[in-house]
DNA sequence: CAACTAGGTCACTAGGTCAG
DNA sequence: CTGACCTAGTGACCTAGTTG
C-alpha cells in the first residue's frame, strides 16, 4: 500500500519544492511556499509578503527565484550563475551561520553566500537571462541536479523512484564517481616516480584514490643532464589515465556482482577508451584546447622527433577524438555517461551469460538515462538526434583504440627495442596496450 | 512527443482553477456578486469551451480574439499587437513545442508565443483598442495577411498529423519505397548482361525501377566452355545492390531539395553501406540464412581459390554484419529507418551548410521516427536500448565500408591486373569503391 | 439579464544600471 | 563586486460593454 501522496499528479514537481528541499522547516510556515509561481502570485497578494530573506536574514524585497530574499542575495545568485562562478570557503563553511542578519559592513564569505542560496532553494532554472558562458549552463544543470537528488535523499525511498528521479540519481552518483578518480588523472604520478604494479595485481586490489595509498611506487627520476632537474612528462599521465579508468571501474555497481576474471575482461577492453575519452574531455573542458593536451599542459602524443612518420600520423588520428568531443560540445553529464556506456559492455567476448545479463542490465540504465537527458535537455525533436550522435562517438573511441594498440606494436617492435627505454614503459601500459 | 516513461511534471495547474482557489464561496454571494470568476466557472463547467489555452496549453478561460486561450496568452497577444511588437527566437523557434503545458516559472519565448499565437488563429482585428502606434497598425495588416495564406499551410498533411500518424506516414512511405526497388536487387540483371553506366549518369538519370529501362545494356555474357550456357554470377548482386541504393535515394525528399552534385557526394557516400545492409538484411529475412548470400543463392565474398587469404579474411569480416543482424533479428521496419539514417548523413564532408540543415532534418524525422518505433515496440524499458543497439549497427556498417574499399584497392593491385577480369567489373562498382 | 469577452489594473518579479 | 533603484514585462482579477 502506497501513502496518499503518491497519487498525486506529479512527484516530480513537488520533490523540486523548496519546502522539501529544506530540512528546516521550522521557522514560519508562512513563508514557507508551494511551489506554484501562480500560487504564490496568490499568496502575496493577500499581503502575506515574505519578511527576511532566507540567505542573509535581512529584510526580504519579495520571491527572488522561488525564495523569499533580498536584492542583494537575488542579484548575487543570478550573477554566480550566470558567469558560473566557483567560490571556495576559507573558513569553516560555516561564515553565514547564525540567526542575526549578517553585518553589511563586511563583504559576506561569497562561498557561503552560494551554498546558503542553493540551499534555501534558489532555483537557478528560474534565472532566464541567457547564460554568459558553457560554465554557467554547466553550474546550473549541477545545482539542479544537486537539488533534485537532495531531495531524494530527503523523502523518497527506493520504491518509489520514479524514472526521472532515478536518472537524476544515477547522473549524481556518476558525478561523485567521476569527481573521485579526477584527481588520480590530473594530479598525476608524484614527480620522478614509477607505479610498477602489474594489471591483474591492480584489477584485485581495493579502491584506490590517492598517490599516496600506492604501496609500492618506485622512486627513478629522469633527470635533466643540464639543469639537473626532473624532466617533467606527460608520459606518465597516460599511465595515471589508465589507473583512474581502472579504480573508476571499481566503483560500478557490477563490481560488487561479477567474478574477478570477468572483471578483467571488462576492464582490458574498455581502459584505452575510457582514458581516450577521459583526455580527449580534458582537454576540451578544462584545458580549453583543440589539441589533446596533458593535465599538466604538455601536448599528448608520440614526439615526432622519435617515431617519425607513423607517429605523426598516429598522433593525427589520435585528434579525432577530441574533434568529436569538441564538434558536439560534449558537457560533463553525457561525457559521464558515455564513459559508462563503453565500460559496461556484455558484448565484449568471453563472458558467461549471467556477467552478461549484469553488464546488460547497468548499461541498459546509463543508455536510458542518456536518452532522458538528451530528451529533456533538447527537446523530443533535436534530443533523439543529440543521443544517436552521441552514441556514435563509441565507434570513435573503438577505431581509436585499434589505432593505439597498432602504434604500440610497430612502435615496440621498433623504437622500443632500445632496452632503457623500453624500461620506462609502465606494466600497466604494456599489458593494457597488449591485451 | 515526448516517450511515457518520461515523467514530465504536470504543474500545479489544477490547483489554480477557479474553484479550487475559492473553494469556499457562500451560495448567496454568488448570486448576489455576479463576479467574472463565476461566469468562468459556470462556462467550464458545461463544457462547452475548450479547456486548454491553445498557446501555452494551461486552463483556458475562454475564447480570446477568438481563440480558446489564458488570461496569459490573451493579455500578450493584445499587448504585442498594439504596441507592434517584433520578437526574435534565439533558438529553433520550437520553444512551444511539446503537448505538456509550458513550464510557468519560466517566461516563455515571446517569439514562439507569438507565432503560436497567431497559428492558433488569435484574430487581431477581434482587438477593438487604439493601437498606440503605427508599428501596431502595421503589425496588425501584416498578421491578417499571414493569417489568410496561413490557411494554406493548415490544410497540408503535414501539419494536421498527430506524430503517431507521422511515425506512420513515414514508415508507410520507406515501405512503398523499399518494395519499388526490391525487384532491382532480387531480380540481377538479364542474365549475360552488362549495365556500363557510369556513376555520376546513373546518379544524374531519373529513377528507373526495372531493368527493362535501362537504356544501354550490354550483352557480353561468360559462358561456361564445358556446357555452353552461361555462368551464373553472384557478382552482378553486387551492382545490383548499389544500382538499388541509389535509386532508393533518388525517392527521398532531399532529392528534390538539394543540387547534383550534393546528392552524389550522398550517395557515394552511403552506397556501399545500404547495400550492405541490404545483403545482410536480405540473407537473414528472406534467404533464412547464416552467411551472406546473394539473391540468386550463391554465397557472397571473394571466391577463395582466387584471392586466398586476403580474400578469407575480407569474407570473414563481410560476415559482420549479417551476424549483427542476426544477433539483434533485424526486422524490416528497423532495417529500412536505420537504412534512411545511414543515407541521410549530414555529417558529410563538403555538404554546404543549407544542405546540411535539409539533411539533418530528414535525418531527424527518421532517428526520431525509429525511436518511437523503438519504444512503442519493446516498451519504455528495452525500447531506448534496441534503440541504441540498432544504431550502433551503423558503426558496422561504416568499418565494413573501410574493408570493402581496402580489399578492392588491394585486389585490384593483384588480380585485377588482369585485363580480361578487370573489364567484367562494372564502372559502376569501381566508381563507388573509389569514391 | 445571463453568458460572454473586450480592455484595464496592479501586485509582482524578471533583468539592467551605476554610484559606491 | 555589490545592491538600491529602475524599467519591462506578466497574468489574476476586475469592470464595462455586447449579444441573444
Amino acid at each position: 500500500m502506497l501513502p496518499d501522496f503518491i497519487t498525486v499528479p506529479s512527484t516530480s514537481e513537488k520533490c523540486l519544492s523548496p519546502e522539501l528541499l529544506l530540512p528546516n522547516m521550522d521557522e514560519n510556515l508562512e513563508d514557507s511556499k508551494p511551489s506554484s509561481l501562480k500560487y504564490q502570485k496568490a499568496m502575496m497578494s493577500r499581503g502575506t509578503c515574505p519578511s527576511n530573506c532566507k540567505v542573509c536574514r535581512h529584510s526580504a524585497t519579495g520571491y527572488h527565484y522561488d525564495v523569499p530574499s533580498c536584492n542583494g542575495c537575488k542579484t548575487f545568485f543570478r550573477r554566480s550563475i550566470l558567469d558560473g562562478r566557483k567560490y571556495t570557503c576559507l573558513k569553516m563553511r560555516k561564515c553565514l551561520s547564525g540567526t542575526e542578519p549578517v553585518d553589511l559592513s563586511r563583504r559576506m564569505c561569497r562561498a557561503c553566500r552560494f551554498e546558503k542560496c542553493v540551499e534555501a532553494g534558489m532555483n537557478p532554472s528560474a534565472i532566464q537571462a541567457d547564460m554568459k558562458t558553457t560554465d554557467g549552463e554547466l553550474l546550473r544543470k549541477e545545482i539542479m541536479i544537486k537539488q533534485k537528488t537532495a531531495v531524494d535523499f530527503l523523502n523518497t525511498p527506493q520504491v518509489i523512484m520514479s524514472f526521472e528521479d532515478k536518472v537524476q540519481g544515477i547522473i549524481g552518483k556518476l558525478t561523485v564517481m567521476e569527481l573521485k578518480i579526477e584527481p588520480l588523472y590530473t594530479g598525476g604520478l608524484p614527480p620522478g616516480n614509477r607505479d610498477i604494479r602489474k594489471l591483474d595485481e591492480l584489477i584485485d586490489a581495493p579502491l584506490i584514490l590517492s598517490y599516496d595509498e600506492i604501496p609500492n611506487l618506485k622512486y627513478c627520476p629522469s633527470v635533466d643532464e643540464l639543469t639537473g632537474e626532473i624532466k617533467p612528462s606527460g608520459a606518465c599521465y597516460i599511465h595515471c589515465g589508465y589507473l583512474a579508468s581502472i579504480e573508476y571501474s571499481k566503483m560500478f555497481d557490477f563490481a560488487h556482482k561479477i567474478d574477478v576474471a570477468s572483471k578483467a575482461t571488462l576492464i582490458k577492453h574498455a581502459t584505452i577508451m575510457c582514458a581516450d575519452i577521459m583526455t580527449a574531455f580534458f582537454s576540451y573542458y578544462q584545458r580549453k584546447s583543440d589539441r589533446l593536451i596533458h593535465p599538466n599542459g604538455m601536448f599528448a602524443g608520440p614526439p615526432k622527433y622519435r617515431y617519425g612518420e607513423a607517429g605523426t600520423k598516429y598522433q593525427a588520428s589520435m585528434q579525432r577524438t577530441l574533434a568529436t568531443v569538441l564538434r558536439h560540445e560534449l558537457n560533463r553529464i553525457e561525457y559521464m555517461l558515455l564513459k559508462a556506456i563503453v565500460l559496461c559492455n556484455p558484448a565484449v567476448s568471453s563472458l558467461s551469460i549471467s556477467v552478461q545479463q549484469i553488464i546488460g542490465k547497468e548499461r541498459e540504465e546509463y543508455v536510458r538515462t542518456l536518452l532522458t537527458y538528451c530528451l529533456l535537455n533538447y527537446g523530443s525533436v533535436h534530443g533523439p538526434s543529440r543521443f544517436s550522435a552521441l552514441l556514435a562517438i563509441m565507434s570513435v573511441l573503438e577505431s581509436q583504440q585499434k589505432n593505439a594498440k597498432d602504434f604500440h606494436l610497430l612502435a615496440k617492435a621498433t623504437i622500443l627495442k632500445d632496452a632503457v627505454r623500453y624500461t620506462r614503459i609502465s606494466n600497466l601500459y604494456e599489458q593494457i596496450m597488449e591485451s
